[in-house]
DNA sequence: GTCTATATCTTGATAGAC
DNA sequence: GTCTATCAAGATATAGAC
């Protein structure tokens, strides 16, 4: 193994540890120190890869949002698209859901964690199926089942209320797809 | 004014002050320090009177939820009395809103606002409706109903998503009611 | 009773030994 | 290049003066 590697290991180790903290803990009661300790590496050498806690968090809370599907879905399809998008951030890839896990933990309290939120996922989210709603309403349509999206998956995996997480995702589908078409098609 | 007054007038500025600045900032990002400048008084005063931070968060984060309300509303009913429950809870009462802020936006960070949200607000509204929904889903319907609910709170008073804060009560109810009513009655 | 002063702890970040 | 040792800042909480 070169150095090369050694080194993109040990990094990827501490960005693993980081992201599981934020995503459990959040940003402030995750310490570089109990970072360090759990990826069995030395504080300092967080800082020397990282810069700053405030960078490292920049690097762990990342949240995908699948334009391209949501984009492309039509009105009839756009409830299943996004309950699909929530399951396959949150339950597939052990990646992606460690760092929207950090996203979501912290959006309410740290302020760049905040913006992201707000900017490049929900505002983002609306805008790519705003236009396929259609309307007068299209925008606030758009947010609303955003918003609904935001809370179920806050209330199954953050706050983890025993109704929600106990749902498989054929009782998720049967009670929220329903209502979400009422949403995005009053008609 | 005599000297229970004056306690009283002051640990009720501190407990405004330490309301405000919970809801705003987050439990973290307060300090006894700053909480004391805003209701002008002595660091000090504020631990004899509160005893410790924990304390005064306990005392200043509160969410009622008004069973009576949920728990007599019939299954028509039952999403225009949620809405109501959130607007009489965020716009109506100052106090009220500023212990309910204070609640939601820890809840995802602080361990006991997350077991309070959890336990006495979800899960204690969840028992209020359930009944009344009926069905072999009813406990999943009423989760699920209090998730939305949550989540288009958030999207509205703390993450501040232009779509649903610059919506009126009549959008809400609008785009947001026949919605949920497909969550409470499938039928 | 109120507040000044401080004890004690923990944090992020840094400098220098090896 | 990695880590030991430490710094400087800021927090809660307390003890004692007035």
């Amino acid at each position: 193994m070169t150095r090369e590697e050694r080194r993109r290991r040990t990094e990827a180790a501490i960005l693993l540890a980081a992201q599981e903290q934020f995503a459990e803990q959040g940003f402030e009661r995750t310490t570089i120190r109990s970072v360090a300790g759990q990826a069995g590496v030395d504080p300092a050498l967080v800082m020397q890869y990282f810069g700053s806690k405030e960078q490292l968090f920049g690097a762990s809370a990342r949240w995908t949002v699948d334009h391209k599907m949501l984009g492309s879905a039509t009105r009839e399809e756009l409830p299943a698209t996004a309950l699909a998008d929530m399951f396959e951030g949150f339950e597939d890839d052990v990646q992606r859901r460690e760092a929207a896990l950090a996203l979501l933990r912290n959006c309410l309290t740290h302020p760049s964690a905040a913006g992201v939120m707000r900017d490049d996922v929900m505002c983002e989210a609306q805008a790519a199926v705003a236009g396929t709603i259609g309307g007068d309403d299209a925008e606030l349509r758009a947010g609303v089942l955003g918003a609904c999206m935001i809370g179920v998956t806050i209330a199954r995996y953050l706050l983890e209320i025993p109704a929600l997480t106990g749902a498989t995702r054929e009782d998720l589908e049967r009670v929220l797809l329903p209502a979400l078409r009422q949403v995005v098609d009053p008609g």
